[in-house]
DNA sequence: ATCTTTGCAAAAGTTTTGCATATCC
DNA sequence: GGATATGCAAAACTTTTGCAAAGAT
């Protein structure tokens, strides 16, 4: 079965690379390092973190995964896609994405006519309750 | 002199908790470890990491300072204001503070319609150049 | 006197570096 | 064969923990 994933010239095919793009391309949440590890672990390969980091560095650069940093100490990862924030739920810690349709356009032109600063870009992560917690009274969210 | 905070009883006035507090009053930047240090180093104190990262915590639960990550892989502390959000400038790494009149309602609203999450707050930084370094050919901002 | 705060040493957690070896094309 | 990828050990960097000593009220 051949990848989906298109590299450049110069750029080989190995195990770990196939494996952590299969990876990204069927978990939907945001992983680290910890829950990457553990998929590599559980599917028989005992990959050294040094590689891991590496590879993860490597395919945020070919931009077929994305960086993530929800100020929880360390970095997560998710396969690339179009703009989008994140629901972060406070009890069970599931993690789901959004889009808006009008995102912060309001906002960035206040901030240029305001400060004169050129948005480049921005980073909106939403912190709460998901729906399922919300039905829960100890608020412990079995997912 | 006295100290402009007021603590609780419990709590004592010690010399490195008015040297943190001094320091947030004065700075208008979010500072991280490094920069405190440095700050009690020059003012003569040689205060322990530890017990930095233990007032940093104590001033964080106490809202003297309020703790900031902007994905640094390390955190940052400001004196605690009302809710606003930053600039931040990828040339010179000034960083600004903005505020919104309608901060993200209507962002908060749809969220809340289509997927159910009780948002509880967020998180919102933007990244860009700020005015000084749009103004110069090389991005070198003199700040 | 007692509770709070500090210092020290050690460790934990995440990520990086240098270098030698293995692997892909 | 030559460039790319991997493994290993060690370290860098931020932050935390445990415990004993010092300090504040």
């Amino acid at each position: 079965m051949k990848s989906v994933f298109k590299f450049t010239q110069n750029v080989r095919q190995t195990p770990v690379r196939q494996a952590l793009c299969d990876y990204f391309k069927s978990y939907d949440e945001p992983a680290d390092y910890i829950q990457i590890m553990e998929f590599l672990d559980s599917s028989g390969r005992r990959v050294n973190k040094t590689t891991v980091y590496r590879q993860l560095d490597f395919l945020v650069e070919s931009e077929i995964i994305q960086e993530l940093d929800f100020g929880e100490g360390k970095k997560r990862y998710e396969l690339a896609k179009s703009h989008h924030h994140h629901l972060l739920c406070t009890s069970c810690d599931k993690i789901e994405c959004i889009a808006f349709a009008e995102d912060l356009h309001s906002q960035e032109a206040e901030i240029l006519k305001t400060t004169h600063f050129k948005v480049t870009g921005h980073m909106l992560e939403f912190f709460g309750i998901c729906k399922k917690c919300q039905n829960k009274e100890n608020k412990l969210c079995l997912r």
